[in-house]
RNA sequence: GGGCCGUUAGCUCAGCGGUUAGAGCAUCUGCCUUUUAAGCAGGGGGUCCUGGGUUCGAGACCCAGACGGCCCA
């Protein structure tokens, strides 16, 4: 254990000893520092709702009670002008001015607004208006005091910009930053869209287990914990998949869970140890099926939450117009295998092991030993080093190995390929989608085979589940299920660079000692 | 895990081996009744990320470490 952070506010003693000192001022005026509640009538972003629109002599024209407006906020500006005083006042969203003057309030909110700082929160009352210079404004008749900042918020110009600050102190970035409110409630929207896509078209929504016996539905390396009363290890799930299926065998044709998963590897741009997946299980449907229903929620939703297909992604624009692109794996390789030393990769390149081998020492694949000499991972790392990098705008791969889909049902016409597709956007996996694997023969199978990958040393191969396998023994209808990474699709659709701008709270290693 | 970059006042940032480390905003004092990055005058505020080293002298150079960002694995 690190030692305990030394109190962190020795470090800016001055602000905060200023701002104690207004606090006790604030106290001495007989009116509580921290109240526990206030009458609201609009929130700032009410106020300029209801009167951006109109211009000064309209506001004038509503009769008074109209005008008037009970607003609470944080101050995030003060304008000191000798007998009077402006106030900035913000929601987090928009900021709407308040207009205090000496001779229009009280004695005591006079000397209260003496004493406030930036960053605490007040409520104002008054009515609307517009100044000479047009700004909307509250002209004060009372002013209450909320809660005290007794810290200093950034920059009121530049925010806050350290990145790191951003993400370890959200609510600071938040506080003064309404780009990054924006987002979240972009992404909040997106989370509300898609449930009411899937409810309207039947689906139900589940939850199932977080906290599993056996860590399954993908290839992945679990967080494990630990149940005192059972006295056994548990694992956070790496995918809630096998677990809708069961539920699939049981009746329910077509679910969907919106929640966790958590893999135990690394952090970047596009990864965090804990991210939210959106899995969806279609009875009686395939892969082209499931291919039909995302594109019909992608550009539905970018409809809906941006008025668009077309997303703005840095200096380039995807568009989610449907059809989306569909590309097999191999094809994917020889398309984007152009410009290898040694000439374009042929197809006959990527059929046999040796000679998918010499494919990836010419693309510079290194430390081939880790695929095991299995084909289909040699050309899944061919399309990652390859492909994947090109794939801007929406595109379907399909037709994946089978031998590295071993949940998914082969193609009725080729048991080699798996019914199986990614969706690729803005460079980025999205989404993995597949015809289920319902024969339980096949499954036990195919679980021996990637047991056996892990004791060969792939340590993100699949665990044997028998309890899934007996489930699937009492018959799952045919089944078509996909996966949906929930962060990077707010990636997309908040043109963030980073999966830790759509995050509220990413993963950040601790600090040693106090900041 | 590797490479590159960053860390200086509460915030945003300057700082070329050489006085007592600076600016804007914030803060404090004073003035100012429609201002708006308000304005004017004056003041205070520093573990230059940490620890070593080189040097007469280190914020700067060297080594190690911490944290972060980007890229690669």
């Amino acid at each position: 254990m690190s030692e305990p952070a030394p109190p962190a506010e020795e470090s800016l003693p001055e602000q905060i000893a200023n701002r104690r000192a207004a606090r006790e001022r604030i106290a001495a005026l007989g009116v509580p520092t921290y109240p526990n509640r206030w009458d609201v009538t609009h929130l700032v972003s009410d106020v300029v709702a209801r009167f951006g629109p109109l211009d000064a002599q309209a506001i004038e024209a509503l009769p008074e009670a109209e005008r008037q407006v009970s607003v609470p906020g944080r101050i995030l500006a003060i304008r000191k002008m000798g007998k009077a005083i402006f106030l900035d006042l913000s929601d987090g969203r928009r900021r709407v001015q308040a207009y205090v003057r000496r001779d229009a309030v009280p004695e005591a909110a006079w000397e209260l607004v003496g004493h406030l700082d930036l960053g605490d929160h007040v409520g104002v009352r008054g009515a609307a208006f517009r100044t000479r210079t047009g700004e909307l404004s509250v002209k004060a008749e009372r002013i209450d005091f909320l809660a005290k900042s007794l810290r200093p918020l950034p920059d009121k110009w530049h925010g806050l910009t350290d990145v790191e600050r951003r993400y370890r102190q959200r609510y600071v970035d938040l506080a003064v930053a309404p780009e990054t409110r924006e987002v979240f409630e972009l992404r909040a929207r997106l989370v509300s869209y898609i449930r009411r896509f899937f409810d309207a078209r039947g689906f139900l929504e589940v939850e199932t287990p977080m906290m599993q016996v056996l860590p399954g539905g993908a290839a992945a390396r679990p967080f494990v914990t630990h149940h005192n009363a059972l006295d056994i290890d548990l694992y956070l799930r790496i995918a809630p998949e096998l677990f809708l299926k069961r539920l699939v065998v049981g009746g329910f044709t077509k679910v969907y869970e919106i929640n966790r998963n958590f893999r135990n590897e690394g952090i970047s741009t596009q990864h965090n140890p804990e991210f939210t997946m959106l899995e969806f299980y279609t009875a009686y449907a395939d892969a082209r099926d499931q291919m039909a229903l995302t594109e019909e929620l992608f550009s539905s939703a970018a409809i809906e939450l941006l008025g668009s297909t077309r997303l703005p992604w840095g200096e380039e624009t995807i568009s989610l117009e449907a059809p989306f692109r569909r590309l097999s794996m191999r094809d994917a390789v020889v398309e984007h295998g152009r410009d290898l030393p040694g000439g374009p990769v042929a197809p006959g390149d990527l059929e046999g092991l040796e000679a998918l081998k010499r494919t990836c020492a010419r693309a510079g694949v290194e430390g081939l030993e880790r695929f095991g000499d299995v084909p289909g991972k040699l050309l899944a790392e061919l399309f990652e080093t390859l492909a994947e990098p090109h794939l801007l705008q929406p595109t379907f791969v399909v037709d994946y190995p089978a031998e590295i889909s071993p949940l998914a049902k082969a193609k009725p016409e080729d048991p080699a390929i798996a019914d199986r597709f990614e969706l690729f956007i803005g460079r980025m996996e999205v989404a993995n989608g597949f015809c289920e694997l319902n024969d339980p023969d096949e499954q036990a199978e195919k679980f021996r085979a990637q047991v056996a990958e892990r004791t060969k040393g792939d340590d993100e191969a699949m665990l044997f589940d028998e309890d899934y396998v007996e489930a699937l023994s009492y018959g799952m209808p045919p089944t078509a299920g996909e996966g949906i990474g929930i962060d990077r699709l707010a990636m997309l659709f908040s043109n963030s660079r980073s999966i830790r701008d759509v995050i509220l709270f990413p993963l950040m290693r601790p600090r040693g000692s106090g900041r």
